[in-house]
DNA sequence: ATGGTCGCCGAGCGA
């Protein structure tokens, strides 16, 4: 089973290189995000007609995430848990997360679409923000590995770990998505148990999932930021990874992120 | 140096 994650910037735009992106690298489940788009606006026949069931958790201009599957999905949940609650002084009304069962061939995977907060500028109350909603995607992250299935949590984290995921670290010094308290955030999260996929079959670094709409693709000013983190029963399974660069330098207007993939025995 | 470009949607915000 290959199983994607790109962020689209906007899925009404990104509809025409979406389904060409489809139709070439076929993949069974691809969680996206920055929809950008409620539910109602989602372009669901395009993606049926490929033969992909659709899981939308929308919201208007900003966020939202999708899910696309060409196995049933089952147990359909929108939202990490622990930011509806006003007793606890948390009230997140940001689609960012949303997660399903898939049934395979040969068992199930769960898996989740993650649009983690940007967190610019840093500091203040969105860097806040992001913290927050990681330790609520960390604290949910270690609940799942009861269940002992398979998990795939990916998305945008909005996060570049370390310094060989980045052309030239000190642009980013200042910024979010390099603070340590952010790539600590994302390596708690892997200590519970959970394997950055791409990173476990391409340690090397130079590899990137995003450049800015500022000429950053022409000097291949990139970041990876896009991860697909892997339970312990997922990372058994786990034979490929790789990310379609290819798809920011196609077309009129590409996406300012690409697809990351992973290929599992499932 | 601090803008450059996108996409939302119809002004400025978010990235």
């Amino acid at each position: 089973m290959k199983i994607a994650t790109w962020n689209v910037n906007s899925v009404k735009a990104r509809l025409e290189p979406a389904l060409a992106w489809l139709k070439q690298a076929q993949p069974d489940v691809v969680a996206l995000q920055e929809i950008k788009t409620v539910d109602e606006g989602f372009p669901r026949e395009a993606f049926e007609s490929l033969g992909y069931a659709c899981a939308v958790h929308g919201q208007k201009s900003y966020n939202g995430v999708a899910l696309l599957s060409k196995y049933p999905m089952e147990d359909v949940t929108p939202r990490l848990p622990g930011g509806d609650a006003p007793s606890n002084g948390i009230s997140d009304d940001h689609a960012r997360y949303l997660e399903a069962v898939i049934s395979g061939k040969s068992g199930i995977v769960r898996v989740a679409s993650i649009y983690a907060p940007n967190g610019n500028p840093w500091p203040g109350p969105k860097f806040d923000y992001k913290l927050a909603w990681l330790e609520r995607l960390r604290v949910h992250a270690k609940s799942l590995l009861a269940l002992e299935e398979p998990v795939v949590l990916m998305g945008d984290y909005n996060i570049i770990p370390q310094d060989k995921d980045a052309r030239n670290p000190k642009a980013w010094l200042k910024d979010a998505l390099f603070q340590p308290e952010s790539q600590a955030a994302l390596r708690r999260i892997e200590n519970l148990g959970y394997t950055d996929a791409f990173r476990a079959l391409h340690p090397e670094g130079g590899h990137y999932s995003f450049w800015d709409y500022f000429g950053s693709w022409e000097r291949d000013n990139g970041i990876r930021i896009d991860h697909l983190l892997l339970s312990p029963q997922a990372t058994d399974r786990l034979t490929g990874s790789g990310i379609d660069r290819d798809v920011r330098g196609a077309g009129e207007k590409p996406s300012d992120h690409v697809p990351v993939w992973v290929e599992m025995t499932v």
